[in-house]
DNA sequence: GTCTATAAATTGATAGAC
DNA sequence: GTCTATCAATTTATAGAC
């Protein structure tokens, strides 16, 4: 039988997380009240306060958290630039559809972040994006692309790469792999010599 | 010397809209209270319902608005298919570098439209869309482009012209029509037979 | 058309019982 | 660790004077 009180500690901590993570992606930040949180947890607003010290520290763990995640998961940087690049598709693709809210909101809350914490994200974004352009720019030095700017290059494809995200659904006309050869098809040419 | 009552019909509305969307496009639509609002304008929150009936009439009001310029401003479908592609490219970059704080909540606030209202925007982006997506299909029928799901085409571009948004800062640089330019060369690779 | 004043509800966060 | 109760501040929107 289920207990109203007691000590969860171990449950309660993620679960607010992912409550957040869940009710910020679909009404925003700024439109989501601590008792949201706490209703969708199952524990009343108070308790919350265990777990994080405000309602700004639940928004950047969960935005640091994802860029932390994102660097870490990146794939290895071997091959040669076309099959790096195809990797890079890949793996964007696959990651983001994989976490549709971290990834909306990660772009969606920046501007709610205090700047210290905004200037931490962006860090790690930074990171991100100069992992795309070094691929770039072997390949150009390598005569297998064709790319008079390498960074702004780099901020296209992954703005058209992120874009997936705003059509694709789960179980609709088309599979991952599908979808990783449609974009492939037009990154590999965009970017060709 | 300046009067702190009386009618300012004329100016005040535009006044609002402006400050509305600055305000929305900087903090978020949840995150602007109607007192901010009005403060940015020089008047009491209560003077705002003289010009509208509430907060989302307000949201409403502009990204309709917004949608309806940015379709009515398209330029207009004469030339071949690559032609009317560079077109659709240079005007798309173009719009919306100029109205960055528009676009910017036209992506961002949706989530805040009432359903009948989230509804209209989204026939109105459908169209936009749609108007891509059939230069791509004439493109293709003429052999002048290979495109294997033109949907997702059209989605891929718009994303990709989108980023240019992200980035962007006049005075920076890249002046626009090098943007164009750069825009354009990954726009036309990426579709090319 | 704008002002002041206020109603009614909601917010983030804290205190103290259990 | 969670609860209930509450504070102090802020919110949207309205009423009525000018």
């Amino acid at each position: 039988m289920a207990r109203t009180q007691g000590s969860h500690a171990d449950i309660t901590g993620p679960r607010i997380r992912d409550a957040a993570l869940r009710l910020f992606a679909k009404h925003g930040y700024a439109a989501v009240s601590m008792r949201q949180i706490a209703a969708e947890v199952g524990v009343q607003a108070g308790a919350l306060y265990n777990y994080t010290p405000d309602k700004q520290a639940l928004l950047v763990s969960l935005l640091q958290g994802h860029m932390e995640e994102l660097l870490a998961a990146r794939p290895d940087p071997s091959g040669d630039p076309m099959q790096r690049l195809r990797a890079f598709t890949d793996f964007h693709i696959a990651f983001h559809l994989d976490r549709p809210e971290a990834m909306f909101i990660s772009y969606m809350e920046l501007r709610n972040l205090e700047k210290p914490h905004f200037d931490a994200v962006e860090r790690l974004r930074r990171a991100y994006e100069d992992g795309l352009e070094q691929i770039l720019r072997a390949g150009r030095e390598a005569g297998v692309f064709a790319l008079p700017d390498t960074r702004i290059a780099a901020f296209a494809l992954i703005a058209m790469l992120n874009g997936v995200n705003t059509w694709y659904r789960a179980g609709g006309r088309l599979s991952l792999p599908q979808v990783q050869d449609l974009y492939w098809d037009m990154v590999r040419k965009a970017v060709a010599a």
